[in-house]
RNA sequence: GCGCCCAUAGCUCAAUUGGAUAGAGCGUUAGACUACGGAUCUAAAGGUUAGGGGUUCGACUCCCUUUGGGCGCACCA
């Protein structure tokens, strides 16, 4: 039967019987790939791979198909093998395939010795997160997730950004309303005393200083001046830069903590920056800088380029260094120190063009070696019902935590009243589900509508929805616990239902792996919901503790509990946590 | 101007990367409860995949073209 080979997943198995059974019949095909069926009245699985062979051994497709079909209904794991169309070979499971493999399966992956290095978040310091820093949080959160599940090593780095012209700004209009601070006198030389910023205080200023420094020549050109001071390390304004640093952290990371976005690493563009000298140094041995029009740049064009791919600025005609040199030097810095087999950039997809010069620059110079994968995951923007990007009521951008509040308060209004204590908490959990789920569900790259009713709905493809069904399951297996009904196995497939379930489970290891492949959550939150419909049928159809007859009890009882991990693991990969209830 | 991406059911989104009859949710219509959480479940209607041409056993998917949108094109990040 599967003798020994129940921990493979369930898609190789069958790829590697009909592998098998290719060779057999002396074909040679370098990969065979099963799916899922979508004629489910003709079989369960379907191979589509002998068309293709029947132009190489002249054979037709039909002949092929009928070779490798005897083989395979020769193997008691299926229960029925047969050919369709053109050459397709519809294949069902027999039931005791079906039933040993669901209860000697197991959803833990090894460790693969490979590191992967999460770039996403992407806060920048002394100004608010607003709703474009969401899908990045969401998405990186979940696909680092997804990584360690599979068994990768992974650092998550947030990325702030945290130098430059921003910060030049800030401190600037600070030395405005405050010129009595010491921080501003560079003769101090003592302890710099302790002064109020607060975070409210930093959300007000920034903008106020950029919109000022956009009329105002004098004030951009003292602002240049302040970010030169802050580059070049002067005490007092790397002292006041450290305390708003403080401030601006511990904001940014409470409303992460909210989306349950974690990260190894708070590093930013100034820890970057202390590898710029380094690397300047590294590419002039290289002879790969070129000057042009006053500034230095890297030519990162190819030949087969359709349109030649600008340059990449390293340093600018007035001796400044930008965005894509910290960037370079961020790669130059993980490279040296933490020696990634891959570095996945979860970024807004309209900064494809700025990646694509940054990762040629860093495989030109050799920061990035080869086999270092250098992956521009860009996703699409969250925008408003009229299909523009998402803004608040007069028309300015909307600060992520109003946003994750706008949420919230609609949970809560729907929230069960019969449930009165926790309510908040609840409420949040619910609220959190909802944009989560919301957010992951279209394809990464694709734009979509933010539509609070339609995420907070119960009905539907929803987060509530989902923990819902969730929580039901743990209240069903909390019931028999208590009954003293124990459950160990499956026994038997009693019906269609238990089937549909069965199969279904089957699929986990082909959507994670698609999911890490793609690099898009919507394989994972369409599965999750699928999965939890067709256990909600067979919920319904099989009313399982009445049951009488016992082995169909454990069966169900025993199906509930793996479909309930299942949604356990999805859930917590996609960061969304199950309330106890609902 | 140049380049990239997109156009799929009334609305919001999918489509195993070239596979069979293009699928879901919402909405609409019609049904199902003396039972484990009805915040549930079962159905039906709804499509010339923007238009046209091509490639092949086979196209939403690849190539060409027209139309209509979005985005990006070095001294901001």
């Amino acid at each position: 039967m599967l003798s020994g080979d129940f921990m493979k997943k369930f898609y190789k198995i069958i790829e590697e019987k009909i592998s098998k059974a290719l060779d057999s019949c002396g074909y040679q095909v370098e990969e065979v790939v099963v799916n899922e069926s979508n004629r489910p009245d003709l079989g369960e699985y379907q191979f589509n791979g002998v068309m293709p062979l029947a132009k190489v051994y002249h054979k037709s497709p039909i002949d092929i198909a009928k070779d490798v079909v005897s083989e395979l209904e020769k193997d008691s794991f299926f229960k029925n093998v047969n050919i369709a169309g053109p050459g397709f070979i519809n294949m069902t499971i027999s039931d005791i395939t079906l039933i040993d493999f669901t209860n000697q399966n197991d959803y833990e992956y090894p460790k693969n010795n490979k590191l992967i290095f999460l770039d996403y978040g992407g806060a920048n310091v002394a100004k608010s997160l607003h709703v474009g820093h969401l899908r990045s949080a969401n998405i990186g959160e979940a696909l680092n997730r997804l990584c360690k599940f599979l068994g990768y090593d992974t650092i998550s780095d947030t990325h702030l950004g945290d130098w430059g012209r921003p910060l030049g700004l800030v401190i600037l209009e600070l030395s405005k309303r405050h010129p009595d601070w010491v921080y501003f006198d560079e003769s101090f030389e003592g302890e710099y005393p302790d002064v109020e910023i607060t975070n409210s205080l930093l959300e007000e200023i920034y903008p106020y200083a950029s919109s000022k420094a956009k009329e105002d020549e004098e004030y951009l050109k003292e602002a240049q001046i302040m970010t030169t001071k802050l580059q070049n390390g002067v005490r007092g304004i790397i002292a006041l830069w450290n305390k708003i640093m403080d401030v601006s952290k511990t904001d940014i990371k409470k409303i992460y903590d909210r989306l349950n976005a974690n990260f190894d690493l708070y590093k930013g563009e100034s820890d970057a920056e202390r590898y710029v000298p380094e690397m300047l140094n590294y590419l002039d041995k290289l002879n790969i800088v070129e000057e042009s029009e006053g500034a230095k740049v890297i030519n990162v064009s190819l030949d087969t380029d359709k349109l030649e791919i600008p340059p990449m600025l390293l340093i600018k005609s007035d001796g400044g260094i930008l965005y894509s040199t910290t960037e370079l030097a961020t790669i130059y810095d993980r490279m040296k120190n933490d020696k990634p087999d891959e570095i996945w950039y979860i970024v807004d997809k309209r900064q494809s063009l700025h990646f694509t010069q940054v990762f040629r620059a860093a495989y030109k110079s050799k920061i990035a070696n080869d086999d270092t994968k250098l992956i521009f995951a860009g996703f699409g923007t969250m925008n408003g019902s009229d299909g523009k990007p998402f803004k608040t009521r007069d028309g300015g951008v909307m600060r992520l935590n109003d946003l994750l509040q706008l949420v919230k308060d609609e949970s809560l209004k729907r929230l069960n009243e019969s449930i009165l204590d926790d309510r908040d908490e609840i409420a949040e959990k619910i609220a959190m589900s909802a944009v989560k789920f919301a957010d992951l569900l279209p394809n990464r790259e694709s734009d979509y509508i933010f539509d609070v009713e339609k995420f907070c709905d119960l009905d539907g493809k929803t987060g509530p929805y989902i923990l819902y069904s969730t929580i039901r399951m743990k209240s069903l297996l909390k019931k028999a616990e208590e009954a003293n009904v124990s459950y160990n196995k499956i026994n038997i497939i009693a019906n269609q239902f238990d089937r549909d379930v069965i199969l279904a489970l089957n699929n986990l290891d082909l959507i994670l792996n698609r999911a890490f492949d793609s690099k898009s959550l919507n394989d994972i939150t369409e599965y999750l919901y699928k999965l939890t419909t067709i256990y909600n049928r067979f919920y319904t159809e099989n009313i399982i503790l009445k049951e009488t007859d016992e082995l169909k009890r454990e069966s169900w009882l025993y199906l509930t509990k793996i479909v309930y991990e299942v949604n356990k693991i999805l859930l917590n990969i996609l960061a969304i946590e199950l309330p106890n209830r609902m």
